[in-house]
DNA sequence: CTTAATATGTAATATTATAACATTTCATTT
DNA sequence: AAATGAAATGTTATAATATTACATATTAAG
């Protein structure tokens, strides 16, 4: 998976199955149970590019379990980001898959406002530039957060 | 007031007048209406470097006025960040005073999770090399969010 | 003064997220 | 295989954040 293939048609099933596949190996590595509910949520959220929210995610959950429960989702939610599978997109309150969880790597998320795909860029300079600068100031990051909003090529 | 003000004590009084003096100029420039209610958010807002949400904000505020209700808050807060004197940080679903309103700025904001306090730091080089990847691949910015967590020197 | 636009009051409700405690499932030890 | 303890899930309730809709009041302009 390449970034530019989100922006186009792509072969979008084969992109869910790796994400999916790629969540497998994590899983074990980490010594971490990926249960069938958590698999199954980051199945919904690797089901487009779109971000979504915790109750469209609950919707549709809960076509398979009719009593599923907002907390439901958010503990698999919780799960997911905590193991480096989806992001949460804080100016959405809404989620993404995760590409390239298995390697490490420091990205922004480019939204698009109009069809709402959203997706990881690395720009390591960006964070070498942030960290420089808090270095300065003897301020010490834990987390980063970067969401660029806009229109993408295939919206504008 | 220069950032690292921010970081150590500092005549806070002189601070709150300033944005409050500036928010009048820049609200006359703009020909929009500062008016009680909003300047009295925006003062509650820059009592401190802290960000603040919006119930907390209501309690406040419910000191002066008792029967005010969420929208009261919700309403100043769009008029005081359409006006670019009051920023959203994402993150922590709060509220901070903008101290540089009066030009403009391409800010990252700094939070320290341990103390609250959060500040602007310009960072026009980050924002230049944001712009940069996104014009290569063709996505439109039209806005950025930076929020850089961790603790600041006084809490480290 | 009249008018139209803007701001505020008021009530209800929508959306997002977590707390508390009971029960079940799973892996490990005996 | 049974006992144990930890992790996951079920269930109910509620907290925290934010908006909609419509009525009334205030302001600026003609
Ligand atoms: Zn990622
Ligand atoms: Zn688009
Ligand atoms: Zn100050
Ligand atoms: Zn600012």
């Amino acid at each position: 998976m390449h970034n530019d293939e989100l922006q186009h048609p792509h072969n979008h099933q084969a992109c869910l199955e790796q994400a999916l596949h790629i969540a497998d190996t994590i899983c074990v590595k980490k010594g971490v149970r990926l249960t069938t509910i958590r698999r199954r949520i980051l199945e919904l959220i690797c089901s487009s590019h779109k971000a979504i929210g915790a109750y469209e995610l609950l919707d549709l959950f809960r076509v398979e379990d009719a009593k599923a429960k907002p907390v439901t989702i958010y503990r698999a939610l919780d799960f997911l980001i905590t193991a480096g599978l989806v992001h949460k997109i804080e100016s959405l309150n809404a989620f993404i898959g995760c590409l390239q969880a298995e390697k490490q790597h420091q990205s922004v998320i480019l939204i698009c406002d109009q069809c709402k795909n959203a997706y990881e860029l690395n720009a390591a300079p960006v964070y070498e530039s942030l960290f420089t600068m808090s270095k300065k100031i003897q301020f010490k990051p834990t987390s980063l957060t970067i969401e660029l909003h806009g229109l993408c090529v295939a919206c504008a």
